[in-house]
RNA sequence: GCCGGGAUGGCGGAACUGGUAGACGCGCCGGACUUAAAAUCCGGUGGGGCCAAAACCCCGUGCGGGUUCGACUCCCGCUCCCGGCACCA
């Protein structure tokens, strides 16, 4: 396979290094450097798990580290930071599974996870590492959950960016008058509805069977429980949210100010989901109660034939209080009741599209246009997440609607008829009608709408809108797919939620200087046979004075979600050991915001968004200088396992990082990973592959060798002028290779080289520059060599070589392309770039064009220097 | 269904701003070294035509059209694959 000295040789070296490189922490960043500029690059930091890294870990951080080593040398004050993201439910159900507390679990995962980054050649400033789990970190996390709760979101305030919309201190929340008469109590009720971070009843699932609170990601499709595939509940808890919606739009708008894959951007606003539309009111019919519904096709309004709310609507709650008194006899009302009692406890994955299921309420409401009597529904295909949680039902334009009317036998009145179609007049739009096998949803000419008829709908669109509005029963309004983010979960192994609820004063926040609210260690880690959390057990914990009154209280034992501490972690690399606070404004000046952040294609929406948004609030309240957290983004590809599917423990072709390192050192590994396909492309790993880099490399060191040998013999040595100028182009190529993340090519620049020059050895200044120029990719065989020829340590902290742009030019051999037609003829060698004269003359004197062109007559002749030369002929 | 990205030899992949398609690596074939194998080194390697070699010619970047002197690259219409979202009103 390769040669084992060689091997062995690659695997000292790369311990001897890697010992004196983190020892004398080389790679710290200084914080305020004089002359150079900062280059803040940052790669995801992993969650620690006890199987160790993966190979998509090792490829990624191999890339980064290569992005990190090249900017070092070409002079600018890199931070490349490391740290762990810890908590999680992973290493909380590893540790029950082994039976051990959750703390010490995580510190040997830490531990294993720091070595193999070392080994893997990482250049990090290890005096920056961070851990989540660490009270002197979440501290801060739960420091922001604090600012969370005490601001509001004052959508006209004026930033003193220019912008619109703004975080501000809860105390400048304007109170009404008739609230604030009311006394304390009521003006933090009132407060409470306004805050960044409330609490709201949120569905949980639960699993009857195994007795546990069930994560989303644990939920199967078809609303079962991944573990026991048994049917999971709904439940209803008070938890903590995140008002991330009140930075919706900007989240959207500051996109474009960002340096991110346009799929990462793209996936952001659909998150989103910023839409317009239209919110109309229907009044139950003799009542004064009315339906809100939420649509954005208000020119379908002429189609009503019914009106649907979901199960959780408030009208559910109304009508079985209500109902009775308004004549829906005792049949109908025992349905309704049941169905809800029903649906609102189901589980169903949002994508598991079961037929539509519904029931009659027995009330109508009227059709705010025509008068009509509108029948009401409770279906449970409306979302209560969705609009207003009510819709008006238009079965000839749109689908599900249509299907529902079919199932339920309700009419489907066509209000929009195809151009072509109306165009053809009454008797074809009849039979149209009646062909109707599916809803109609595309736009058309406006038919049996009133005044509006015969309009184009596209025409009428705002018009009706327009009209309703005046009527004082419509309003023009935005919405977003986006909800407020739930930041409670029912575990242990979290954040606690720095929070205190006292009988009398309600929920407060732990004073700030009685942060961290760190986690108790408990006797026994196990969640609760109701599914709660083991904090529920911790009494003393638990028990506590209310910041208020100084009464009895109960701290919040919800902890916070993984995302919790991984949404703000760059910002605490710049200033890691400060206890006074979050981060010293200056740093965050200085460093921020980060200038290339690499991570996995996963994290586009969920982490990406998150991130930004807690980056927003704290650029809002005067924390951060910027309004954007990473200024550039780009996702690395998944190494995919040799069959060319992704790497799973059950398909059983998992390559394993630690082992390819074990077998043949970090170097090679980094080198391959850099080569073996684009940047964010999901390549395959190849044995074969990484062995043909090895093979490369010691060809490599043999070259060096020879260099030095011979330059030992004759120090006087040179090469030609014609032979520094390819090491230059060389130079060129790899340094723009690596700025543009194209690893693979540059490595392949190094291998034409060396198979191009391999017998001249290099003199003592090309030497020094070849060295440099595979510093990035193998930092061990590099730092070896330059001591080697006796150079000051270290090379990483040495200057990238310029190259001369001159000599780049010089002594190119170019070949011209002869064309006739566009076809290639022919091919001539010529030393540098000659005249169109004499690449005419040149051309037509060889026979292979000679022949092309005889007898014809040239019109036109198309000559790109250095490049080609076209021939039109007629 | 919607959105985003992609399709190039046996394989991973190159190709500037529209200018020699297949760099580099793997694999394969042939040769050298060796008693032999491995390792290493040298040569060849998109497909086809020509008995063979050289020369030469034709075809060729998912499919069908188009623009252009010239198209992997741009435009129009598809197919398939990957990723995200999805009963979003």
């Amino acid at each position: 396979m390769v040669n084992r000295r060689f091997i062995n040789f690659l695997k000292d070296i790369q311990q001897k290094w890697s010992k004196r490189w983190v020892e004398e922490n080389l790679y710290q960043a200084l914080d305020f450097h004089p002359s150079k500029e900062k280059m803040y690059i940052m790669s995801e930091f992993p969650y620690p798990s006890h199987t160790g890294l993966h190979m998509g870990h090792a490829r990624s951080y191999m890339m980064t580290d290569i992005l990190a080593r090249f900017w070092r040398m070409k002079g600018k004050n890199v931070l490349f930071p490391m740290g762990w993201d810890a908590f999680g439910l992973p290493t909380y159900n590893y540790a029950i599974k082994v039976g051990r507390p959750p703390f010490e679990v995580k510190e040997e995962s830490v531990k294993n996870f720091k070595n193999q980054l070392i080994a893997l050649g990482g250049s990090f400033d290890w005096s920056r590492e961070i851990d989540t789990t660490d009270p002197n970190y979440y501290k801060w996390t739960q420091w922001i959950f604090i600012q969370f709760y005490n601001h509001w979101y004052d959508p006209e305030y004026k930033r003193p960016d220019g912008g619109k919309g703004m975080a501000r201190p809860i105390e400048e929340l304007p109170i009404p008058e008739k609230v604030r008469k009311q006394g304390k109590r009521a003006i933090k009720e009132y407060q409470d509805k306004f805050r960044l971070a409330y609490k709201g009843k949120m569905p949980v699932y639960y699993c009857p069977h195994c007795k546990i609170g069930v994560a989303d990601e644990e939920v199967e499709p078809g609303g079962t429980h991944e573990r026991c595939h048994k049917p999971l509940e709904k439940r209803y808890l008070e938890q903590w949210l995140l008002r991330i919606t009140a930075y919706a739009d900007r989240l959207i708008d500051d996109l474009d100010t960002v340096d991110y894959p346009e799929s990462v951007k793209e996936a952001q606003r659909n998150w989103i989901g910023r839409k317009y539309g239209t919110e109309v009111d229907f009044y139950l019919e003799n009542t004064d109660y009315k339906i809100t519904i939420f649509t954005t096709r208000i020119d379908t309004i002429y189609g009503v034939t019914f009106v649907a709310v979901s199960p959780e609507h408030s009208f559910v709650d109304w009508y079985l209080e209500n109902a009775k008194n308004l004549g829906v006899d005792d049949q109908t009302f025992e349905k309704v009741k049941a169905y809800v009692e029903k649906t609102r406890k189901e589980v169903k994955k949002e994508f598991e599209i079961k037929e539509k299921t519904g029931v009659d309420t027995g009330l109508n409401v009227v059709h705010p246009l025509t008068g009509e009597s509108i029948p009401v529904f409770v279906a449970d295909f409306v979302l209560q997440e969705v609009g207003t949680g009510a819709i008006m039902g238009v079965p000839a334009h749109d689908q599900r609607d249509f299907e529902f009317a079919q199932k339920m036998g309700l009419p489907i009145y066509p209000v929009i008829i195809p151009p072509g179609v109306y165009k053809a007049g009454e008797d074809a739009i009849m039979e149209w009608v009646m062909q109707l096998t599916k809803a109609y949803e595309d736009n058309g000419i406006m038919y049996a709408s009133g005044d509006f008829s015969g309009l184009k709908n596209t025409e009428a669109k705002p018009k009706i809108e327009e009209y309703l509005i005046n009527m004082g029963i419509a309003r023009r309004v935005k919405y977003y797919h986006l909800r407020d983010w739930v930041f409670s979960r029912q575990h242990y192994w979290g954040e606690p939620t720095p929070m205190v609820y006292c009988e009398k004063c309600g929920w407060n926040p732990v004073p700030e200087d009685q942060l961290p609210v760190t986690l108790p260690e408990l006797d026994d880690y196990r969640m609760a046979e109701d599914g709660t959390s083991p904090l529920q057990r911790a009494t003393d914990w638990i028990n506590t004075t209310c910041p208020e009154c100084g009464g009895p209280a109960r701290r919040e034992t919800d902890v916070m979600p993984n995302w919790a501490g991984s949404n703000w972690y760059y910002i605490r690399y710049l200033d890691p050991h400060n206890d006074k606070q979050l981060v010293d404004p200056k740093k965050a000046e200085y460093w921020l915001p980060v200038d290339f952040y690499d991570g996995g294609a996963e994290h586009s929406t969920m982490h990406l968004l998150y991130s930004r948004f807690v980056h927003k609030f704290l650029y809002d309240i005067g924390v951060v200088p910027t309004p954007e957290p990473y200024a550039k983004r780009r996702n690395h590809g998944l190494v995919y396992g040799p069959d060319g599917k992704k790497m799973s423990k059950s398909r059983g072709n998992v390559v394993n990082p630690w082992d390819v390192i074990e077998q043949f050192g970090s170097d090679p590994v980094r080198m391959y990973v850099a080569f073996m396909g684009p940047y964010d492309g999901n390549v395959p790993w190849s044995d074969e592959g990484l062995i043909g880099v090895a093979r490369f490399l010691e060809r490599t060191v043999e070259y060096l060798d020879r260099s030095i040998e011979n330059l030992k013999s004759n120090p006087d040595y040179k090469n030609t002028q014609e032979f520094t100028a390819d090491l230059h182009r060389l130079i060129k190529r790899v340094g723009g290779d690596i700025e543009n993340l194209k690893f693979n090519t540059a490595v392949a620049a190094l291998m034409e080289f060396l198979n191009n020059h391999e017998d001249t050895p290099l003199d003592a200044t090309n030497l020094r520059v070849f060295i440099k120029l595979l510093a990035p990719f193998v930092p061990f065989l590099a730092e070896d060599y330059w001591e080697k020829i006796g150079e000051k340590y270290s090379v990483h902290t040495s200057k990238w070589p310029e190259y001369d742009e001159k000599l780049v030019n010089q002594y190119l051999v170019y070949t011209l392309v002869v064309q006739v037609n566009g076809k290639v003829r022919n091919q001539i060698k010529v030393q540098g770039k000659i005249s169109q004269e004499e690449a005419e003359k040149l051309a037509k004197e060889s026979p292979k064009v000679a022949k092309y062109l005889e007898g014809k007559q040239i019109k036109k002749v198309i000559y790109v220097p250095g490049r080609l030369i076209n021939f039109v002929v007629g």
